[in-house]
DNA sequence: CCGCCGCGGCGGGTTACTTCA
DNA sequence: CGTGAAGTAACCCGCCGCGGC
């Protein structure tokens, strides 16, 4: 499955917000992104410097859908990369009341991934715009906790683990005693995954768009912001990783042609100097043969184009094939001759 | 019409924290 | 149990576009 990042419609709501219910069993969802040529990379930094980058990587996409260059296919999807938080084969979403059975099995919150939902507490407020405007004026870091309104964790009345009350306690701890502290906090699984389908989706938002998803998700509209900044920049990151491994592999295969070529220079000037006759054959040009399109190299001598090719494996083919021995540039000659009797 | 200003969004870079091997 | 690496939420800064004046 490929999909083509777009950004430009912003006003497209978020399909998935309407079909939420059935995204349940699915986490095969493919979420590639279009590489036509690894040179595009450098030149569109520039150019697309108030663009999206994103958008920019959907036109190259539509590009290399045109040109014959098979596109480098960067699977950006949770499967890989992403975090241990997404192991979950199917995705659940509390806010979804089918799924509320299902969100936690009891006594797996001890364990890996158990979608700590660090953002919950317990006092919570009605809706996410209350939990906005009670952030709204504290962007400072120590307002972060304090200002979280999840009423997203309804697995079990809410609290998953001992070890969830522990650090939530730690923070709040942390949150009197150093007003300065950063704290970071995790986002819970389910809310990753939520974002994860925006995101594919649409990878920029619009005020609309934030507000509901931060609705959505009990997160402040700053969060899902971030996240979708966070997110932006790691899709970037990976693509960079994808157009450096094409452009090493570019260079790997020319630096293996340059040295093919090298060795195919040096034989033909050993053969030159074993067989001085053709010394006396005149300056060649670049061409390509007719039938299978491969640059040989040219010799015109007033009348009779006689031919030797880079692909000297042609020449000596030709050689090897006509009794008497030919010279190069008859052998090529007849080694094109021979393509276009075959092809009439 | 033009310039200025405030606002908001974004990219790039960084920091701080969490999790895991 | 301590530690380093990887992942990522949150932040900062600068730039730009846009709308209002």
């Amino acid at each position: 499955m490929e999909l083509a990042l777009s950004l430009g419609d912003a006003s497209k709501p978020f399909l998935f917000l309407d079909k939420a219910p059935k995204m349940g069993g699915n986490m095969d969802i493919g979420f590639c992104m279009g590489l036509g040529t690894a040179a595009f990379s450098a030149a569109r930094s520039d150019e697309s410097s108030r663009k999206s980058t994103y958008e920019v990587y959907d036109q190259e996409e539509r590009r290399s859908r045109i040109s014959s260059d098979p596109p480098l296919q960067l699977n950006l999807l949770p499967s890989a990369p992403v975090p241990r938080s997404h192991v979950s084969s199917q995705l659940r979403f509390p806010w979804l009341t089918d799924n509320l059975a299902v969100s936690e099995p009891a006594g797996s919150s001890d364990g890996p991934g158990i979608g700590l939902d660090v953002n919950r507490m317990p006092g919570v407020l009605a809706s996410a715009e209350e939990a906005e405007d009670a952030a709204a004026p504290l962007s400072s870091p120590n307002s972060t906790v304090s200002s979280f309104q999840m009423d997203f964790g309804m697995r079990n009345g809410g609290r998953s683990s001992k070890r969830d009350l522990d650090v939530d306690a730690d923070r709040a701890s942390d949150d009197e005693e150093n007003g300065s502290t950063r704290k970071k906090l995790r986002l819970s699984k389910d809310q990753s995954a939520f974002l994860e389908e925006s995101f594919k989706e649409h990878s920029t938002l619009n005020p609309k768009q934030k507000l509901a998803l931060a609705k959505q998700l009990n997160l402040r509209p700053r969060q899902v912001e971030v996240w979708f900044q966070n997110r932006r920049a790691r899709t970037k990151l990976k693509q960079t990783e994808v157009d450096c491994e094409y452009l090493k592999r570019c260079c790997e295969t020319l630096t293996e042609e340059n040295r093919r070529l090298q060795k195919e220079l040096q034989d033909l000037r050993a053969l030159k100097t074993s067989q001085p006759f053709y010394m006396q054959l005149p300056a060649t040009t670049l061409t390509m043969c007719p039938s299978c399109e491969r640059v040989v190299t040219t010799a015109s001598a007033n009348t009779s184009t006689t031919t030797t090719t880079n692909h000297h494996h042609h020449i000596k083919s030709a050689l090897n094939n006509n009794k008497p021995r030919l010279n190069p540039f008859t052998a090529a000659q007849v080694h094109i001759q021979q393509h276009q009797g075959a092809a009439a």
